[in-house]
DNA sequence: CCTAACTCCTGCATGC
DNA sequence: TGCATGCAGGAGTTAG
């Protein structure tokens, strides 16, 4: 569910109020939220009590924070993960799946998440490309949020691609924290087809939509991230409102702010893809 | 090597 | 009302 806007809003309030805590007792509530932590439940329990959290840190959708001594807390949140603070003694959530308290008493963090493809695991930190990241983010390509993206290395890897525009901007190892609606919302904003074959793809244009991709994020940031129900809050259980600055997600059969022309849904590998037929038009040959 | 379908879950809207 | 179906913001795994 959370892309990368909403993922960021989530890492600086865990940077204003996790941040420098020590960790006391861990409760692991569901097996499935750690599944990527193989060891198992005890020892990703013991494995954090005492440790003091540092900076939180984010690339694309996973987000971590480190422990002292090149270990991370690496968080994914999946389609529908939560991390809340809540005062001790909260009720649970209906789909609470860890607990952490703190040692000095204060909130605690809880990994709220009802489909469970989200999860939390220990990992160590490994340098990649000159930045500190946890394993299983290795491969993650950077962000284009990142200050160091190299946005003429990433078009011209697109450009090198055999496959559609969307898939690509959904490829997490070409570049990071673009999903479903921003990925539409970008489309729009460059005026190109999600069918478009990545290989067609003038230099300017690629480039293009991955200045949309940037820039429809970081209005999503300044909106608080988009959110259609509970499922997407910040850390204090907000909702974020970008959802009505959407043009196209969502939109079908409501008229393009562009252009008026109705908005049309599209299936798009099990999932939707939204465009303006007249804004974005269909390529000559689509990419399947 | 690269690309794409499949798969893991729960809950909700929709239609018969 | 009850039940089946499809769909939802993701990504690792596997098959080709």
């Amino acid at each position: 569910m959370p892309e990368l806007p909403e993922v960021e809003i989530v890492r600086a309030g865990l940077a204003e109020h996790v941040a420098g805590r020590a960790v006391g007792a861990v409760e692991v509530r569901h097996p499935r939220a750690i599944r990527r932590h193989l060891a198992g439940e005890r020892d990703f329990a013991g494995r954090l009590a005492g440790r003091v959290l540092r900076a939180a840190c984010r690339r694309g959708k996973y987000l971590w924070l480190e422990l002292d001594g090149d270990e991370a807390v690496l968080a994914h949140l999946g389609m529908s993960g939560q991390l809340r603070l809540q005062p001790p003694g909260t009720p649970d959530e209906a789909h609470l799946r860890v607990l952490l308290r703190f040692a000095d008493g204060g909130p605690e963090l809880r990994f709220v998440d009802q489909r469970t493809f989200g999860g939390l695991s220990v990992e160590d930190l490994v340098p990649v490309g000159g930045a500190l990241l946890p394993r299983p983010v290795a491969h993650i390509g950077r962000d284009p949020l990142d200050p160091a993206f190299d946005f003429d290395a990433v078009v011209a890897a697109m450009r090198g691609r055999r496959t559609g525009l969307k898939r690509a901007l959904l490829d997490q190892t070409l570049v990071s924290g673009i999903g479903n609606i921003y990925a539409d919302e970008a489309l729009w904003r460059a005026r190109l087809h999600w069918a478009r074959p990545t290989a067609t793809l003038t230099r300017v244009q690629a480039r293009a939509v991955l200045a949309a991709a940037a820039e429809v994020m970081i209005e999503a940031l300044a909106a608080g991230g988009t959110s259609f129900d509970a499922l997407y809050v910040n850390v204090n259980g907000r909702s974020g409102y970008f959802d009505r600055s959407l043009a196209v997600y969502g939109q079908d059969g409501l008229p393009c702010p562009r252009c008026g022309t109705a908005v049309r849904r599209d299936p798009f590998t099990n999932r939707s893809s939204y465009s303006c037929p007249r804004c974005q038009s269909r390529p000559r040959r689509p990419h399947p």
